[in-house]
Parts: C-alpha cells; structure tokens; sequence
DNA sequence: CGTCGGAATTTGCCTGACAACTTGCCAACA
DNA sequence: TGTTGGCAAGTTGTCAGGCAAATTCCGACG
C-alpha cells in the first residue's frame, strides 16, 4: 500500500489559505474541538507524533499551535503524562480568539446568559465612566459611528462593525485600559450573537433609538442617564437574544 | 577567539529548574520585557535566529515562546517584517499570566487604579447574584475561607491564601464562569497589590468584619446588602491601596 | 512621477535526532 | 504482605540545519 494517501482525519491544509497561518488552522481546528466539547476536560490527546502526521503537518507545527492552546490555558502537557485537556474553570474563556472558537459552532445557551449578565454589569458601569471622563475625540467618534450606524441596518456587516465601533469609542472613552480590554471581548461575543439573531428571525427592533439616549446621555455628560440608558440597551438585546435561542 | 563565551545578554538558563520549561523562561523574559516597557509598542525586537543565538536557546524553544507572546496580543510576527510589538490596545491585559508580568515589576499607578475600578464594578455585583445563586457547598466553602482569615493575618501567605480563597469561592456561587474567569484574574492582580501594601506599612485595618458582613449578607440570601457590603469592602481596599502608592 | 517587477530578508515549515522528565511497573526488602 | 526503592519505557522538550513562502523594499521602466 502506498504511503501517501488521504487519511481518515481531517485536512487543515485546506483551511491555509484563510490567512491564518498553518499552525492557526491547526490551533483553531484543536482549539474549536476542545471548547465545543468534543475532547472533554480531562481527556489525553494523540501524541505529537501520531496526531501531527494525522493532521499532516510538521511536528514543529503541531506543537507552537499546542502552545497557542497551553498559553490560553486549555491544555496542559508533560512529559510522559501527555497533554490533557484542563478543567474549564481554568480555561481563559475571555480570551477574544477562545470566544471566537467557542462561537465558531453553535454555542452553549448558558454560556451566553452568563456573557450578557457580565455585559449588563460592565457596560452600563463603563456608561457611566465615559459620561465623567470622556473628551473631545470621544464624541465625535461616538457619533460617528451612530451615524454609519443609522445608514446601515444590523443585517449588513457594515451595520454590525458601526455597532462594535460604537462600543469601542465608548470603552475607549471610559480611559480605562482594563475595562477596554475586557469589554472588547464581550463585545465580539456580543457581535457573534448578533448574527445568530439576523438569522433566526427578522430585525425584531430598531437599535439606534437606544443607542442615541445613550450618546446623548454621554455627550451631555450626565452619568445616572447615561447608566440607565446603558442599562435598558443591554436588557433589550437581552431579551432578543434570549428569544430567538 | 572562542565560540562560547558568557555573551551580554542575559542567560535564562539559570531561571530553567523554576519549574517552566525553557520556553517558559524565555517567554517571561520577553514578556516581562515588553509590560514593562522596556521594548515600547512598535518596535521591532531582533530576529529570532540573532534572539535565540543570544539567549542561549534553540530557534525552536524561542519560536515557541513567542507565539505564547502572539497568543496574548503583545506581538505580531510577519515575514520580512520581522516581529513588533502591538499597541496596548491589543494586549490581553486581563490574561492571568499577563498581570503577573505586570506585576513582576512595580506596577504602573494608573494600571492599578484602573483594575481597582473594574474590581468595584464587578465584584458587588458578583456578590449580588452570589446571594441569589449559592447553594450549600458554596456557603460552606465560604465560610471555611473566612474561618482560615480570622486565624491568620494578612502579613502572612497562608492569610493571603485563604483571602483569595474567599473571593473564589464567593465567584463560584455565582454560578456565572464569565464572572468567575474575570474575577479569577482580577483577584490575583489583587493578591499582589495586598502584599505591597504588606511591605510598606503595618497592616492598616483587619479586614475580616468587612468580609463576614458580605458573608452573612450571602449567607442570609439578601442581594442587596451583599452588594453594598461588597461595595464597602472594595472601596477599602482602594483607599489602602492607593494611600501605599 | 507612477507603476510594475525582481531580489533580499525574515518568518514559516519541515526533517531527524537526542535529552530530560515522569510515570508506573517490578523487584527487593522489612 | 505491605512498602520502598530503583529501573525501564514512553512522551514531551530541546536541539540543529535546511528549504520554502511571503512580504517589503528598491530599482527600472513606461
């Protein structure tokens, strides 16, 4: 029989054109099977060797895409031990590329009841910075992106990145890097379920309302008004998300 | 003259029996390196065969660890354009291991201050769903925590210790893993600021009546005072905190 | 002056081999 | 029989060198 044939497993190599780099495909392809549940926490995965020349790909490969898993906290791996998938509480489950991964199938009810219950404490909070500290730049990037935002619809990908780049200056504004780093994640989170809603059913509700009292409320610079109009944007996609789940 | 000489860098060798594998070690060098930094956004570090050469490692060991740096945003490595280091912007400031780099140095003021911030928007809301959410074992494992607080102090590690092990069991009965995740990383950039305080004066309060109010609150199943006594105990601890900066 | 194409440089990937580290078995001993 | 020690095997960790791919930079040409 001949060396050389299509294996069983799977063909990364198909997936290198995407941009990512081979080992990304590798890391996205491990990574997406890991937080779908496919490899439970606990499980041993094939040897490098094994799994390497499965996947057709370099050793080398195979293990810097490992690396990409272990730095996210996914795996760990010793010597003789092999690499185990980790319990999910030590998964970096806020890590933008995790999210990606964790979204890239259908994703887990509960997971994201509890991404907006923490996106319903965060941004309204952050509302409320950005209405004490925001300058200049800040509003007129606000607006700026509220104005694309009223050009286009949630159902075009240009109405969707008007909307992350609303959140953004938002965030921004608030002149807090943590709260910028943290809620840039929740964000795509949020974008993904975006389109999942797109998909199910018809744009249930015009955005821009809830968006311009937020501006406004920011612009003015009045915090309360700025919390609370936070707030009930949140608890609408909310509640849009949830019924269309 | 020789081939093996001591070089000018430094040799992360010594740093190889810390329990990371060598990679690891490299990975903390760069790492550390740019938190701090020492090696500004944008630049452009120096290529990996010169780099290896000059740590002491194989190119291999070295490609490893920085793809640990990739996996965390701190840099991006292109071919012919070699691999910078990306804004702050980008960094994954949240990722535990990130902040214990961070923290590996003394930290930057406005750094801490912004933690402080997220930590007060987050953890009385954490307490709030934690008295609505936890059942036996989550009382139980809260109260042992706050039982191994009264007989240490927080000069000591084990005081440290059971510290954060009340924390992470107040975010565990939350029941949210977003919430836990975040607080996770959260409370251990806490832990460290803890012991500055440790180092510069004398324990400035006990902190366990604080901590037994949110307990009973929880305990009791009263959201509201959970988070208000939350909300008390973080702003302490900034008060604390910011008076030892 | 703009556009196109080539060449150099840097990372990306591959191969093969050896070292280090655990884990678990197995034997010797109390 | 239980325990403890060491031995062996297996898996990851690191090393070395080479080739391929991609992209930037610059020079040539229209």
């Amino acid at each position: 029989m001949p060396t050389d044939e299509p294996d069983d497993k799977s063909i990364p190599r198909s997936a290198k054109g995407s941009g990512r780099r081979l080992r990304g495909a590798v890391a996205h392809y491990l990574g997406s099977a890991i937080v779908s549940g496919e490899i439970a926490p606990g499980e041993k995965l094939t040897g490098e060797i094994a799994n390497a020349e499965a996947l057709d790909v370099s050793r080398s490969a195979y293990r810097e895409a490992v690396q990409v898993l272990t730095a996210k906290g996914l795996v760990e791996s010793r010597p003789k031990a092999g690499t185990r998938v980790l319990p999910r509480s030590r998964w970096n489950i806020l890590d933008p590329q995790v999210l990606a991964w964790a979204f890239s199938a259908e994703p887990d009810v509960s997971f994201v009841r509890d991404l907006f219950e923490l996106r319903a404490v965060v941004e309204p909070a952050a509302a409320r910075f950005a209405a004490e500290r925001r300058d200049k730049d800040d509003v007129k990037a606000m607006k700026d992106a509220l104005a694309k935002m009223r050009r286009h619809t949630l159902a075009t990908e240009a109405g969707r990145a008007a909307d992350r780049a609303f959140h953004d200056a938002l965030l921004r504004a608030t002149h807090n890097d943590a709260m910028i780093a943290l809620s840039a994640s929740i964000s795509a989170a949020v974008s993904w379920t975006t389109e999942f809603k797109q998909r199910s059913r018809a744009l249930p509700r015009d955005p821009v309302p809830d968006h311009a009292r937020v501006f406004d409320a920011i612009a003015a610079g009045d915090p309360d008004a700025a919390s609370t109009a936070m707030r009930a944007l949140v608890d609408l996609a909310l509640d849009d998300t949830r019924s269309a789940m």
